[in-house]
DNA sequence: GCGTGACTTGACACAGTGTCAATTGACATG
DNA sequence: CATGTCAATTGACACTGTGTCAAGTCACGC
């Protein structure tokens, strides 16, 4: 899709998402509209259209845009390279505390639009259901180790973990409370350890 | 204000009311227009506007009588009247899990109009500020009794078990996790337990 | 009988999204 | 050099939902 179109086109589209996702994050998620869009781009709305049919798919493609900017994967590198549960844990936090303030304005417009488009929506879960991986991966790593506090089972850890780390928790605790993210990291860091992990020993 | 309508504008007026919440109830706060909500009270969509100067403010009276239909003090009382600290906390988490599913629909509605409309984002603030008083008489209690984990003071444990308890978590334990309400207030007494709790002796 | 207050009807303004048609201007290829 | 293609422009317009306005109906109380 992309390969059949001209380089000017190609630029013209990265422009577009690149001015979305700053808009957004900019603004936090509220009060972008096609056509502020299409001015910062500067375009015309309708050649907006040319490119996205919708603002929805808009959001939706400026989402894995800044995936692939932001680049997850390294990111989540050292998580995945800790020799204990219990590290694996405590850095899987910190990866994705570190995160979530880089996404938060293109996530609060996606959520925003999941009332009237389905698509939108199921982006963001989508976005959502690869981070619960992540959770899952943490605490099957608790578990392996034994570490993992009796009263759970590693499904509803997990479900519980992932819950947690969900953004309204970051955006209460630094809106509402006035904490700094690296508040939010030590914070949640202490919280995961009590409750999920077991004394050794 | 009331006390100058008739009895029939009263009526009507809480006519409107019920049907707003019973209809953002049903369809979980989405999709329901003033049109939708007159043609259910049985008048003219300008007539809800004789009634209320928006739908915004619609919005915060509903959420204001359903506050008094469902009585939160009473049931806050249970809470109050716990002897310690840790039966405190355990109570408030019941009763605030039990309150969630009957907010929820009013609740989702207040959170999509606060885009454009400041004072429904003020009405549901409020709301959850008060929520957090509650958080903070358990944790104090907690304190009192010497039972809060050295890790937390009063006011850091205040913020973190007020995040814990807002709607949003409720929504995706219940929703994507298909936890029912009774797991969810199970397994948060069991969270807030783990974290906030130091064991004593 | 008369007025007042609740409500109706229908028209309309406004914002924002999305569609359509006609046109321009650049650039590549025969 | 002529032609076709493609990005983009301009301007008009449909649609949805909120909110406003004006004129009229209807019942009730005095």
């Amino acid at each position: 899709m992309i390969d059949a179109m001209s380089s000017t086109a190609v630029k013209t589209r990265t422009r577009i998402l690149d001015v979305t996702i700053r808009m957004l994050a900019e603004q936090q998620g509220r009060g972008v509209r096609m056509g502020d869009i299409a001015k910062a781009a500067g375009i015309s709305r309708q050649a907006v259209y040319l490119h996205f049919p919708s603002r929805a798919a808009l959001l939706v493609v400026a989402t894995k845009h800044l995936d692939e900017v932001l680049d997850v994967d390294r990111r989540l590198a050292p998580s995945r390279a800790a020799k204990s549960g219990v590290e694996r844990l405590a850095l899987y936090i910190e990866c994705w505390g570190a995160y979530i303030p880089e996404i938060y304005g293109v996530g609060k417009a996606l959520v925003s639009a999941q009332d009237t488009d389905e698509a939108a929506a199921a982006a963001w879960r989508d976005r959502m259901l690869a981070m619960r991986d992540g959770c899952r991966a943490a605490i099957d790593a608790l578990y392996a180790d034994g570490r993992l506090a009796l009263e759970w089972t590693p499904r509803r850890a997990t479900d519980l973990l992932w819950t947690l780390l969900l953004v309204p928790n970051w955006e209460n605790l630094t809106t509402e409370c006035h904490w700094s993210t690296r508040q939010y990291i030590r914070w949640m860091k202490t919280l995961a350890n009590r409750t999920f992990v077991e004394e050794s020993g």
